[in-house]
DNA sequence: ATCTCCTTCATACTTTTGGGTGATTTTGTA
DNA sequence: TACAAAATCACCCAAAAGTATGAAGGAGAT
């Protein structure tokens, strides 16, 4: 509603000044042609006038780009109770696989003790614990337990 | 070099356009002027051309506008202020240098950004941990970080 | 002085972890 | 039903972690 009032004004404003510059042009031309200025020099003036009046509308028109930047904020808790982020494990596309064995991996098992408490294979665990890795962004499981308690994926 | 390279081009095409349009003028003078064309048809076909042609200069050589979006995500916090747990770390004996180790651990660092860290060699971080896993009695430095959670000697 | 503990470091070896690739099956959803 | 995502597993290789053992210097206690 806005940028279509602003539009509109705009246009106005193209509007006047053209006219404008109509009525100058038509006074120059009484006033000035006996001193025998040539088209090319009011074809030139107009060229001018109308270039930056183009600059300034795009300027004026053109619609910035939005650059999205994010901002963790703390979010004080002072429950003794753990309440899963859901959020956040959402927001970075865990699958609930994932959080298991992040889950598992916080308590210090190790790989092989993770696959036999879920019942799979080592391999599995490891696919598992590598795409928690890419996910959350980190290098070990160590820095995957860190990073989990910071945002309260994990008690 | 590059902008002003960009800018040498620009100003060549604009006044290659300038001229282009004032032979176009010329030619059009000659084969329309029996139609009586007023002088206001050409100004605005001239103010049109060049008001569009200040648009796409402003549009090549501005920057483009970048508008920052701020999107606030919440970090949940225990506001539970950290005290260490002395006792513990005496009962089992800990020195400081393992508590040292333990503590860097805890943040996710491999060995080796430990050892560089606190400007000892490898082998020596290994020596500390190997002694800190027995003193915890767990054999893996998740666990040990688990125990150090639980019994407060790390955040 | 002697002893103990801490700290440091080395070498050799084993286990665990992690990366990369590829493949199959299951499952949920359009 | 068809398609996409999730879950499963295998194999190979490299890096990191962990174990065992030995050794040497320094600080503090007896």
């Amino acid at each position: 509603m806005r940028l279509r009032l602003k539009l509109y004004q705009q246009t106005i404003l193209y509007g006047l000044s053209l006219a404008a510059l109509a009525l100058l042009l038509r006074w120059l031309e009484f006033r000035l042609l006996i001193l025998n200025h040539s088209f090319e020099i009011y074809a030139g003036i107009i060229a001018v006038i109308f270039t930056l009046l183009g600059i300034w509308l795009a300027l004026k028109l053109s619609r910035p780009k939005i650059e999205t930047k994010i901002i963790e904020r703390p979010l004080i808790v002072n429950s003794t109770a753990f309440i899963f982020n859901k959020t956040f494990a959402q927001q970075l596309g865990l699958s609930k696989r994932e959080i298991e064995v992040l889950q598992l991996m916080a308590k210090g098992l190790s790989n092989q003790e993770i696959a036999d408490q879920l019942f799979v294979s080592l391999n599995t665990i490891k696919t598992h614990s590598s795409r928690l890795f890419e996910k959350l962004e980190v290098k070990r499981r160590t820095q995957a337990i860190e990073m989990a308690k910071k945002h309260a994926l994990i008690p």
